[in-house]
RNA sequence: GCCAAGGUGGCAGAAUGGUUAAUGCGGCGGACUGCAGAUCCGCUUCCUGGGGGUUCGAUUCCCUCCCUUGGCUCCA
């Protein structure tokens, strides 16, 4: 069964384009590695972690890339504070996000390139890019500057930045001298900073350029789904698909999705605002699974607020769910809830996982299991039910993330 | 200012034209227990942002206003 997934660009639900005989290609924006995981990068993640778990359910192939951006003026600043060199301090932070992701018991990616390991291809596009004459230099940097598009070509938000660049006190944009939607290409710059040779000299290229030249290496491109944070529709994303619009005249991708973001203390969790919660803390707090069940518990293409609470109370509703379900699971006398309880829910959760992956709604299927074991007097499984109980539940586990049985 | 996503009870969140608007959490009361925890039972009146419109009937469809959040070159 096709897979919903509500795609930014169109904002409405599209079935998951796939080939048979193909697997399905997933391209997830990664983290910059100067700083640990938090809670916003674990839903992120999550999302696609169920994206994934879902299509692999359903027979399909995926081919899932994450990378790691691990060269970056961030990770610069901080190594010099550290007194470590970029690399050394890209590795440390890049071997914590990835254990604490394991942690959740999010699926590890097929692929996982460095951007320190892409910058031939990457000084490639900055070549491609150059033949287009829409490059120009300003100070030690070198600039793209993309064609007024009509709308509908790439994201909104650059057309009408375009359409809309008044330069007003008071108000972020725009910031720069240049045109609406240009972005960086190349940088001179010098070691111990990130540098390479490039066509300019010695710098170091574009962090947009950077998920353009592993997508296409690794997958090809149009990839079948791509995504990350709503933050980095723009202007990441945009940029991104601008480079695959001059380069290839195609989009970057055949559809793009953007789960929402951590809010706590209504607004964004960000480094920046000092409110977020790292994934550690959380994990050691409550546990993979009542944190799972936590951040699943809304939409996950809308925002999520955070709060010590939430996270109590769903840790709280987890453990009573849990166990609830394990003590029916236990061999026992027979009892009204058995096998034909248990297939409904593992379909009810197939299905809402479908459309649009809504976890929320797979809540009620368990939570209806729950009620109807509690309201069964001798709550254990008929004997000869057992194991169709059992691969039902693995099912749920599967699709999920969640681990049920003990 | 522009673009985008949202606004349902204390919280999370269902339900897209039709009886008293699910469910769970939380809260309160009770059973059980030496106490606590766990578990079970019961209760939880008051909730669809405001205003218009369409309709016999609107959470649902249309218009408008208000509010919140994100993005506007570091962002998951």
């Amino acid at each position: 069964m096709d897979l919903l997934l509500r795609d930014t660009f169109s904002a409405r639900a599209v079935p998951v384009p796939h080939r048979a005989r193909r697997p399905l290609t997933l391209y997830v924006c990664g983290p910059t590695v100067y700083d640990g995981a938090h809670v916003g990068h674990a839903r992120t993640y999550l999302f696609f972690d169920l994206v994934r778990r879902h299509l692999e359910a359903e027979g399909i192939p995926v081919r899932h890339v994450m990378n790691v951006t691990n060269f970056e003026d961030k990770i610069d600043a901080r190594a010099a504070e550290l007194g470590l060199s970029w690399r050394d301090l890209a590795l440390r932070e890049e071997a914590g996000f990835l254990r604490d992701l394991h942690a959740l018991r999010i699926l590890p990616p097929h692929y996982r390139p460095r951007a320190s390991d892409y910058v031939p291809q990457m000084t490639e596009v900055v070549r491609r890019l150059a033949k287009t004459g829409r490059v120009r230099r300003q100070g030690a940097e070198w600039l793209y500057t993309p064609p007024v598009r009509p709308r509908g070509v790439n994201f909104a938000t650059a057309a009408d930045l375009a359409a809309h660049a008044v330069r007003e006190p008071g108000h972020p944009f725009p910031l720069g001298d240049g045109a609406a939607g240009e972005f960086l290409v190349w940088k001179l710059q010098d070691p111990p900073r990130p540098s390479w040779e490039g066509p300019w000299g010695r710098g170091t290229p574009g962090w947009h350029l950077e998920c353009y030249a592993m997508a296409n290496d690794i997958l090809g491109l149009p990839v079948d789904i791509h995504g990350g944070g709503t933050d980095l529709i723009f202007p990441h994303h945009y940029a991104e698909n601008e480079i695959a619009l001059a380069l290839d005249r195609r989009p970057f991708a055949k559809i793009f999705v953007h789960p929402g973001l951590v809010l706590w203390d209504g607004s964004k969790m960000s480094k920046s605002r000092g409110n977020l919660v790292p994934l550690r803390t959380a994990l050691r707090e409550v546990g993979p699974d009542a944190l799972r069940w936590y951040l699943l518990g809304s939409p996950l293409t809308e925002r999520f607020h955070w709060s010590p609470e939430g996270l109590r109370r769903a840790a709280g509703e987890w453990a009573h769910l849990r166990r609830t379900l394990q003590g029916w699971l236990r061999p026992g006398a027979a009892g009204r809830v058995g096998r034909l309880r248990a297939r409904e829910v593992a379909d009810g959760v197939r299905l809402d996982l479908t459309a649009d992956l809504a976890t929320d709604r797979v809540y009620d299927h368990l939570r209806a299991l729950s009620v109807a074991i509690e309201a069964d007097p001798s709550g254990h499984l008929p004997r000869g039910e057992r194991s169709a109980t059992l691969a039902a539940i693995r099912d749920v586990e599967r699709r999920t993330g969640l681990r049920i049985r003990p």
